[in-house]
DNA sequence: CTCAAGTAGTTGAAGATTCAACTGATAGGC
DNA sequence: GCCTATCAGTTGAATCTTCAACTACTTGAG
């Protein structure tokens, strides 16, 4: 099949998109790191181990969460170990099993961090963006997540017509 | 000033975005890697070069153009000259600068990337979600990209009336 | 002209991420 | 019970990114 390029407004949305959240990531990441020593993923694992029960998750199941690999969350929860706001348990039930847990220094870091980061978030995003467009953006990602995640678009989500689509567009 | 969280549904939009994205850029750059051999930051780079004139672009002009470090474009490039996709140029008005230059298998590595990569792109964006989405995507991170960029938003994009906002909410 | 300040780009070490190989534990099948 | 396949997590090397110097060149003030 011949390649189906984007309409030159899809072209432009796309470029947006992609400036946008380059620049949008950028800036949330770097004012953690400048005012709580906290890079963007490691914040993620600290909110995800704050809203767990019992303030710990399996090792796998945190990957999971904050779609990093394994090994990756071994060696983010090493640095977050040493760092004294993360701990390693042995999992009970199954020796195999290793449960990150959040320490009180860990909890109170990522609630200091916390004001501060939903300010960026608004001033960059929440606050710049129309109301609409932001639910707008809501919608289509939980569809994008959908779609990547079990590999086939969520059926009610995709109740739209695919009836495209111009010609014209550059590579990109 | 007390913090003001995110409504429930600002917190919802926002973690789908998250995701979302996640997702959709290791997408593209697994998709890229796995097919191409190349990053998409690399592909980004020799998007930018393929569409200057003479396939030719200076350094700091690229990393601004990616949004990468001067240091990274640096290496990237020198990675690049490695496997014979870009050559360096020094310019001849300036004797501290240098131009990356596309070469012919570079520009031959990225027309045969692009067909795949517009088609995962596609597959995981633009056909998942409403055309009005994708519109109103395009708008906000326009609008975002500004605010950075000029460290104040477009004047006449944030003809938003900013009546907020809600209580309530957690902290991510 | 000359010098100080600024600009363009590079360098190498430190830090983070990926990748493939590995250890140790569990779960079935028989 | 035992043996194999699978699962959970770790490890260390290779790769990529960041960071803080650093070199070399240009600019402009005087």
């Amino acid at each position: 099949m011949t390649t189906r390029w984007l309409s030159s407004d899809q072209q432009r949305a796309w470029r947006s998109f992609l400036l946008g959240t380059t620049l949008l990531m950028e800036r949330l990441d770097r004012d953690l790191r400048d005012k709580h020593d906290l890079s963007l993923p490691e914040y993620e694992i600290l909110v995800r181990l704050s809203e767990s029960p019992e303030w710990a998750l399996r090792m796998a199941e945190l990957a999971d969460a904050v779609k990093n690999s394994r090994s990756r969350i071994t060696h983010t929860i090493a640095r977050l170990e040493r760092t004294g706001l993360v701990e390693r348990r042995q999992c009970p039930s199954d020796g195999r099993g290793v449960f990150a847990h959040l320490t009180d220094a860990g909890y109170r870091k990522l609630s200091d961090a916390a004001h501060e980061h939903v300010e960026s978030v608004r001033q960059a995003l929440v606050d710049v963006v129309a109301d609409d467009d932001l639910v707008a953006i809501g919608r289509a990602f939980e569809a994008v997540a959908d779609t990547l995640e079990t590999g086939t678009p969520d059926p009610v989500l995709s109740a739209k017509v695919t009836h495209s689509s111009a010609e014209a567009a550059q590579p990109a």
